[in-house]
DNA sequence: GATATTATGTCAGTACTATTGACGTAATTT
DNA sequence: AAATTACGTCAATAGTACTGACATAATATC
């Protein structure tokens, strides 16, 4: 079982691999825009949750306000991402992906989901929902609401909360 | 199934979530260090692994020498690591964990081996298997040779490679 | 034995991502 | 009118990573 002293090594050896492997990807594709992987995760997240605002953006990627900063101006300056005036509070600024935006969060996403693909080829949709279940049982309880992704709450190309 | 243009995003940002939390646990104790994450990498390999070289971390961890060197040596000077010459081989280093080096990674794998108990806290045998086949098919195929991991091949204390 | 090559260490310079703290502005709430 | 909120920005700093260059000792090769 590779457990010694009763610590499950060789899970938390997996996850570190995979992870590396899985960030690899995207990590080429961004180097050609001079983009890092702070770029790619805030791309992400706007174009997964348009009109989120900069404070839920913060609160999602645990990251603070002047990290922010620099990333998110570099993506608006480069017609990735365009800010929107908060319609019932102004000083809001919603976060939108143009059409480039998108194509680029497209193109960093396939070859993340193709590897998902090829990892559960032969699996069926029981063990595609155990691997999902699992990855969510990863995350802090308290922070799972940051999860709206693919849940029933989430039917439309809308997202709840604006 | 929420896959928009063929893209299975839900997995893409559950692993983003999963591996923010998964990672934030041993943060909190390496701070207490003045460690980072780094350091923590470097230790938990050098503690699983003992003997190993310095070529062979740096190819494990997908890092250079020079990025390698700050932190092993401060893992050095702070009593957690220590260098003995390699026996066949009088230029290579061969990189062993000292009691107080054991205890910290050990200390650092707690909290992580916990969470991932607590999510396969209903599952059996069959879907931890299935977890672990899915990490590690996560990974890219040519180096999965790095993932001795709890394999068949070790089976002792030791790992195979010197 | 002279000459590569290898394993490691180190120096200098740079980049990216992140941090904390402080301050400013506009909009909303009390 | 005063406090709070949402956001932006400036300055300073830290951690982790990079490339390139050079040095040393040990091993391998011709």
């Amino acid at each position: 079982m590779s457990v010694e002293d009763g610590i499950d090594f060789a899970i938390i050896e997996l996850f570190f691999f995979a992870y590396r492997d899985f960030t690899s990807d995207p990590d080429q594709i961004l180097a050609d825009y001079g983009f890092g992987r702070a770029h790619h995760r805030v791309l992400h997240f706007v174009n997964r949750r348009p009109g989120l605002t900069v404070a839920e953006l913060l609160d999602v990627l645990k990251i603070t306000k002047q990290s922010l900063a620099r990333v998110l101006k570099q993506l608006i300056d480069t017609d990735h991402v365009v800010q929107l005036q908060g319609p019932r509070d102004r000083r809001q600024r919603e976060l939108y992906p143009t059409a480039k935006g998108r194509a680029l969060a497209l193109a960093l996403a396939r070859p993340q989901s193709r590897r998902i693909h090829a990892a559960l080829e032969d699996a069926g949709a029981a063990e595609r929902t155990l691997v999902e279940r699992f990855l969510e049982a990863m995350v802090n309880p308290e922070l799972r609401a940051q999860i709206d992704v693919g849940s029933a709450k989430m039917s439309g190309k809308n997202h709840g909360e604006h």
